[in-house]
DNA sequence: TTCTGGTTTGCAATCGATTACAGCCTAAGA
DNA sequence: TCTTAGGCTGTAATCGATTGCAAACCAGAA
């Protein structure tokens, strides 16, 4: 069924079907009618690829998360999705699992699919493909993580605080041991984290010793070997910052097979507040972040651009510390 | 950058050029190597847009889910996304929120975007919708929940043997006031796991009460209000089995609100191993369901009917109770 | 040289909706 | 009665890639 043959039947011309549809006043109120009925009765559905050709314009907005089960981007996809639909875009998701070649190939496609705009968490893609979009003027978001690509808008945390929040905390209490399990170098919200942790011992004239850094590359699997390792010291850690959600689950993990009690032998603090942080046991302490509304403001942020919005803004939001149970003063000695 | 404007480059017809790369038998060595060369040179980039006009094929499968943060539904997004990638289709993702107008929404949309096929989690919406795609042979997956639609694969989980399992080992530890905390009456799932634990409580010739059985929406809220409920009950039940992982997050906060026992005070049963189940405290006694292979399995079939594939299959995969923390016997009065 | 068969290429239609432009019609004004 | 303006509709080009058909070309056989 296309307006060929709905024109068809009405003894008018496509235009005319086009017209009645899309700007009603244009068309005389008798033939709007007789259209407007027929497309009901016919059930007519608008083929939006043949629309998107001749318009081009998709009203598609891509996104490429790192790993759609981290309940992070679960909740920034949910977010998105919502403005998106509510201003009349869909979502076309893809999956880079935290490696830049998958985020390449997703890339790829999602230009060729010809999207309106794409909100991006780096997975730590080579930045030329990114250039061909800037050069095709399709707006960019980079979300939680930095592209490092001149003049694009950005939602990121302020990791840097984030981890001086978790850092501090511990510190505080009295830990002299603290350890980091880390993100990969390559991304920019891990390396501002190892930034703050650094930082805030180095200010408390603690030295961050490098046994104590760990690095992991933000999933499950690299939480638990890196906190094995780390337990597996001569003098282990006595408090454990770690990077993000997925990693803290793994390291979580390691714990509990050494019989490791938290908090009385070994504290720990999270980054981001993922729902079985505040179930777990013992609840976690972690530092949150203002998920949904960070999916959001990039939605907002894009659709902005899209309407005709010339600069590129830089959204930055606040961490804050959950204090809850994983975290406790040092053992005496 | 289009196929004209290489063509002229090249001295060549677009037809050449999109022979090239497409059949690049059928074209010349020489001249192959000279478009493949430009090609290569000035970063074209396809438009799948006027490709998917031409050859009516969009490579693009829908998948409507009732809520993307549910950790089910993310690892079933991600099962489909897999598959979908490796087969060279993408995924554009529907959100609806539990709610069947959503579910109109989205499917209206996904029939205008030409896609595919169809993985479709339903909300309960009208079948109206759903038979235009079967009208159009678009392939359709019901995944999770039946839509009630005739000849249509199927991924389900075996439901009432889910439910089964949860209330026989309730029933085993002696538990004799055992309450339900069911999905929406209209969701497939949702009766068929009443089914089943009504059909156990029969056979263990306990009367499953009417006070005793709350419905919820599938959503945290609901099962928060529904546990509230069935805890100020002037006798509550000794166990609650709780018919899917949100709902028992909500459940578990009003439990503990009230300082409830676990299980010493209320033996708890959920359905559907969310990661928090196992780190809650205590952890949660479940039935487990195999999400991945369920969402790996809806894609497969999908991507079987887009290859001509003629029956339509009806896959079930079975439930696994994971005993752990949650339930005990009840306490003796 | 002419013919045959095969390879390579180009022409032009096509997918379905949109839209600039032009033409037609009607009614009001001269 | 003749203009003219404005409202309504239709014609046809367009978006960019694909593909059936036909033409052009070439090598080898007669």
């Amino acid at each position: 069924m296309t307006f060929s043959d709905l024109a068809k039947q009405l003894n008018v011309s496509t235009a005319t079907v086009s017209r009645a549809l899309s700007r009603p006043e244009t068309v005389a109120p008798a033939t709007r009618e007789r259209v407007l009925e027929v497309v009901r009765r016919s059930g007519y559905q608008m083929n939006a690829i043949a629309r998107s050709l001749r318009t081009q314009s998709t009203r598609t907005i891509g996104i490429i998360v790192s790993d759609i089960r981290n309940p992070f981007f679960s909740a920034i996809v949910k977010a998105v999705e919502d403005v998106a639909r509510t201003n009349g875009y869909s979502v076309l998701i893809c999956n880079a699992d935290e490696d830049g070649r998958n985020e390449e190939v997703a890339l790829q496609l999602l230009i060729e699919r010809q999207v309106s705009g794409l909100i991006h968490c780096s997975a730590g893609a080579n930045l030329n493909l990114l250039r061909i979009l800037q050069k095709k003027s399709i707006p960019l978001v980079d979300l939680d993580r930095q592209s490092g690509l001149e003049n694009v808008d950005t939602v990121v945390l302020d990791n840097q605080l984030g981890a001086a929040l978790a850092t501090r905390h511990l510190v505080d209490l009295g830990h002299k041991r603290v350890a980091i399990i880390s993100g990969p170098k390559h991304l920019s919200n891990a390396r501002t984290r190892l930034d703050g942790f650094r930082k805030t011992l180095r200010s408390a004239h603690i030295i961050s010793q490098k046994k104590y850094t760990e690095f992991g590359d933000f999933r499950e699997q690299s939480g638990r070997d890196a906190a094995e390792r780390l337990l597996a010291l001569p003098t282990p850690p006595s408090a454990i910052f770690v990077a993000n959600n997925e990693m803290m689950a793994g390291a979580l993990f390691a714990i509990r097979q050494r019989r490791i009690k938290v908090p009385r032998d070994l504290s720990l603090v999270g980054f981001d507040d993922a729902r079985w942080a505040q179930y777990s046991d013992p609840p976690l302490t972690v530092v949150s972040q203002p998920t949904e509304a960070m999916g959001k403001k990039a939605a907002e942020l894009l659709l902005g651009r899209l309407q005709g919005e010339k600069l590129a803004n830089t959204i930055v939001f606040e961490p804050q510390l959950v204090v809850r149970r994983s975290t406790a003063p040092p053992k005496r000695k």
